[in-house]
DNA sequence: ACTCATATTGAATGATTATTCAATACAAAA
DNA sequence: TTTTGTATTGAATAATCATTCAATATGAGT
């Protein structure tokens, strides 16, 4: 892999997010990323997937780089979109958000296959390159404080106090990740509803009267 | 006429593991690829860095794939000897090896945040290297099977039956993996003391009279 | 129709790197 | 010492790719 760092201002970047061309490229990479995994991604291969010229898709980002830190970035709002919707959710009550949540972790949309192997490959490389890590760890934050404040709310109302939200929500956190995780390597045995279960069953432990969690 | 025994030359005996060079070599590519990355981990860094030439470190392992693989097998093998040997003890109760299997998972050894990058940067390719998946996967398989016993003992020996031994073995080991690609991002925040505790505090909520899960 | 600005192409370039292999160092046996 | 077989080197090769850029297409304004 031969990436020469190319930086481009905001500006440009907001200009980006007008042209087709900008998300047909972005599709492009993560598709790619999915079937032949972050090393073997070429620009060629993407550019032709997005049925443009190579030549073309790297005038538009100006290089290799910066179209793969898009694609994370993309990918990282559609995630955060998806729970931030939920945390907000008034109709809801604390319990009936977090079951919202566990649901939305493990959807078709968010915890397939192949968005699960781009998301692995970025965050194998988080430790070289810090701009991945920014993208990645600044979402990561927020999720965390949003779930720890919403496990207070559910602590309160059950009278749960040996574990801490804090607690709770690292757990529930780890979990996700690892689980994630398994399914790349077998997703026939880490089926969605199995992944679901076992964590709506860690919460039943905690939360022994609440029969939401089965 | 006078036979003298046949003595195996030294190069057969050298031929796979027994050779300096081997180990070396594979040394050598794990430290790259800590430092590196995957991706950017080439034969001429590693034969510098083991101090062989470029040339002899390809025909060492026939191919840079080879030796990648040979490293993974490395890295596989030895965690597998760490807790192999914790299941196998029979000076501790069942709840005394669950601890102590805690604390192989998060020993400076094996929870490094070198050997968590190379660990992540296989796993990140499982899906489009049969290869890796094989490896990685028998482990696992074993280990898994191995936490599942355990815990069944340790089920009995507290009454603990809300949970089965399979959904408490899962939940450990997909937290595992969570939390040792959380010190990937953030090591001072997943600190072994963190992810110990963490860990333990799960144990502590199943078996509740269980004073040593602190 | 013509001009000019912008969008897009695709072939050429240059850098990187796995792999090969002829040449050499080395060591053991004769 | 000389021979012989093996170990190791490092330079050459060939393949892959990101990046560049001169050429061309497109389309809006006049």
């Amino acid at each position: 892999m031969n990436i020469s760092p190319k930086k481009i201002s905001d500006h440009q970047l907001e200009d980006q997010e007008f042209s087709i061309n900008h998300q047909k490229l972005i599709d492009a990479t993560i598709e790619t990323i999915a079937k032949r995994g972050l090393g073997d991604t070429t620009i060629a291969q993407v550019a032709k997937k997005a049925m443009v010229s190579q030549g073309y898709a790297n005038f538009r980002f100006k290089s290799k780089e910066n179209l793969l830190l898009s694609s994370l970035k993309f990918l990282s709002d559609e995630y955060k979109n998806s729970w931030q919707r939920i945390f907000e959710d008034n109709n809801l009550d604390p319990v009936g958000r977090v079951i919202k949540i566990i649901e939305n972790d493990f959807s078709g949309k968010i915890a397939n296959r192949n968005k699960i192997a781009v998301w692995v490959s970025f965050y194998s490389e988080v430790k070289f390159r810090p701009s991945y890590l920014s993208i990645c760890q600044k979402q990561d934050e927020i999720y965390s404080s949003q779930m720890e404040k919403l496990i207070k709310e559910v602590n309160i109302l059950n009278n749960q106090s040996f574990l801490t939200p804090r607690e709770i929500s690292e757990t529930y956190l780890s979990m996700v990740d690892g689980l994630w995780q398994r399914i790349l390597f077998d997703p026939k045995m880490y089926s969605h509803v199995f992944c679901k279960d076992l964590i709506k069953k860690y919460f039943r432990n905690i939360y022994a009267d609440e029969k939401r969690f089965v």
